[in-house]
DNA sequence: GCGACAG
DNA sequence: ATCTTGTCGC
């Protein structure tokens, strides 16, 4: 996939080759995450866009989706669909190198870049601190957050009311929060991709999550790679 | 050695 | 991710 960087929406970084085997894999890792931003998030988010990778049969077949969504109203704006085969194994840890390639086509074909992408997974609650969500968000230098429906730290069940949350832990770092969106649901887990901020990460999923465990913008995605031949 | 391990 | 029944709630 030494394809994908030049694909881009926006290109930020030297290119360098898609890795074939696990430890150049995490070797770029160790490599993109000091570019990662956690300082700011932006001023005014008025599109976002929910990403979600469908995978077919027993094959390596799958569907990538994109669906962009005003944030104000919820309502879908913009869509992009792609099919491909995986080019990668999943492996616990390197989840972008699936995905990434597949959602980065995607995303190259809406016709605006939207303020945010809300990804499917998590971002720095990773074992390096690198996951899929830093990972689109260091390619396309679009502001990123990751949204994930199990954890990959520890934590404490928050409160019961929508909207409470608490610390995300690994190691001896913060990486995230376990957030309920919905009361008596089990909570999502919501980090950092690149260029925002964790408060303003878990302000964003509750709009972006009125009635629903999931964000819109996961589910829209979710739905439209499934209704896909 | 054993369990855990985003989607 | 996917395999799967019934069940509860809107």
């Amino acid at each position: 996939m030494a394809g994908a960087y030049d694909r881009c929406v926006i290109r930020i970084r030297e290119p360098h080759p898609w890795p074939s085997t696990e430890p150049e894999a995490e070797a770029i890792q160790e490599q993109l995450r000091s570019l990662v931003r956690t300082d700011t998030a932006p001023a005014e988010v008025r599109t976002a866009a929910g990403l979600d990778v469908d995978y077919r049969e027993e094959s390596d077949e799958l569907v990538a989706a994109v669906t962009v969504l005003d944030v104000a109203s919820l309502s879908v704006v913009d869509t992009a669909v792609v099919t491909g085969k995986a080019e990668f194994p999943y492996v616990p840890g390197l989840f972008a190198f699936r995905e990434a390639p597949p959602l980065l086509r995607a995303l190259e074909k809406l016709s605006a870049a939207p303020d945010v992408l809300v990804c499917d997974g998590q971002g720095l609650a990773h074992p390096r601190r690198f996951g899929l969500a830093c990972h689109l968000g260091i390619l396309t230098d679009i502001p990123s957050i990751g949204v994930g429906k199990t954890a990959m730290g520890r934590y404490e069940p928050p409160g019961e009311e929508r909207g409470a949350w608490s610390p995300l832990r690994m190691d001896d770092d913060i990486v995230g929060r376990a957030l309920r969106t919905q009361r008596g649901v089990k909570p999502v887990f919501v980090s950092v991709g690149h260029r925002y901020t964790l408060e303003a990460a878990c302000d964003l999923v509750l709009r972006l999550a009125p009635r629903y465990r999931l964000p819109e913008t996961t589910r829209t995605a979710d739905h439209l790679a499934r209704r896909q031949t």
